[in-house]
DNA sequence: CGAGAAAACGGAGTCCACCTCCGTTTGTGA
DNA sequence: TCACAAACGGAGGTGGACTCCGTTTTCTCG
């Protein structure tokens, strides 16, 4: 039995410059593809957009959620960041609800994203970025529930399933972004009650 | 421009023998289809089973939607007497959660009744059975609110959306069901909360 | 600078699903 | 019984996912 693929999902720092060039040029197009057309965009339209082969996207990322992760990296760093930063502000309830907002804001923008947040839970294997966001979202969640602004009894997972779901509610509708908020504001609510 | 195919989504009652035959094959062998694969189950693979061919199940559902809603169709009737059976309650408040929970057990049972509910909004057309069981709901939804048990600044469509998101934050886990009923209970605390 | 090996490339080929079109079969009413 | 509309079914075109392997490119070392 040998050892899935490589280290981390999808080899980072390739060695050679045609390869590296390659990665560059993929990762461009796909985040445009799958903030145009959503996770599931053609590869095969990816591939030929960034002028490789479909070979070339399969040895750089040899599935969809690899790639997706790959695309999105940025925008997780991002939000680690904002999350740590958030840890300094006076009130944690608030912390955190600007947390999510940010959260869906990204959401909104690169369709997909929440598809690469909560998806592959099973399948073991969570990338760094994602790993680390998870971590800095935790401790933010953490914080607002030792101030008894959220309720306790639930964590990281819940929230970023219960954020994946507020995203999809309002995916289909015209009017996305005002009842994202809409919907928002309501789970939030639903998590400022305390579960007795 | 002439009219988009049949009356209501399908047509509903075949002339001959055969056809209507083949359509009740063909709802049985969905519904089992639908259940295990989730709403994407393959359509020939569907006609195959019912021991019809692909162009039999495309005159009868011209597209997966109307199969979908044709499948469901009896689930749906289920939940509009439900509703109607509740407005009879006592507690406005807890007939609408009642019955918000019954549609998720339904929406658990059946992977794709989410769906049928939700999509086709905006694509006009809504199929009658739909349609019911969004006028018993929003009944059930109004009587709440009158009561002051639920927030004003919601509606039917709003809610099926919810639930919507309810059910698929919490599809990808294991214990699905578990966390089904805790996001339900969140959310509904979040809709009793009164808007200011 | 010029091999030669290793790494990377690319696309043809396979599989599978969607959906349409039209020649063939079947049920029904006269 | 027969004629004809209704219904059937599957071949075929489209397009995406993913694999495999002969060819090309890059890097390294003498």
């Amino acid at each position: 039995m040998k050892n899935r693929a490589n280290p981390s999902a999808s080899m980072p720092q390739p060695t050679r410059a045609d390869a590296r060039r390659n990665r560059e040029r993929l990762l461009a197009v796909a985040q445009a593809a799958f903030a145009e057309h959503g996770p599931n965009a053609s590869l095969e339209d990816i591939a030929r957009r960034a002028g490789v082969g479909i070979g070339t996207l399969y040895r750089h990322f040899p599935t969809r959620q690899a790639l997706l992760e790959a695309a999105y990296h940025d925008q997780m760093e991002l939000l680690t960041a904002e999350a740590k930063t958030l840890l300094e502000e006076a009130s944690p309830g608030d912390a955190l609800d600007t947390w999510l907002q940010s959260l869906l804001v990204h959401k909104l923008l690169q369709r997909g994203l929440t598809e690469v947040l909560v998806e592959g839970e099973k399948s073991g294997e969570i990338s760094p970025a994602k790993a680390r966001m998870r971590a800095a979202g935790a401790a933010l969640l953490a914080r607002a529930q030792q101030a008894g602004a959220v309720r306790s009894d639930i964590d990281i997972l819940d929230l970023m399933r219960l954020v994946h779901g507020v995203a999809v509610s309002s995916e289909m509708s015209p009017a996305r972004a005002q009842l994202t908020s809409h919907y928002l504001k309501i789970m939030i609510d639903g998590l400022r009650t305390s579960p007795e």
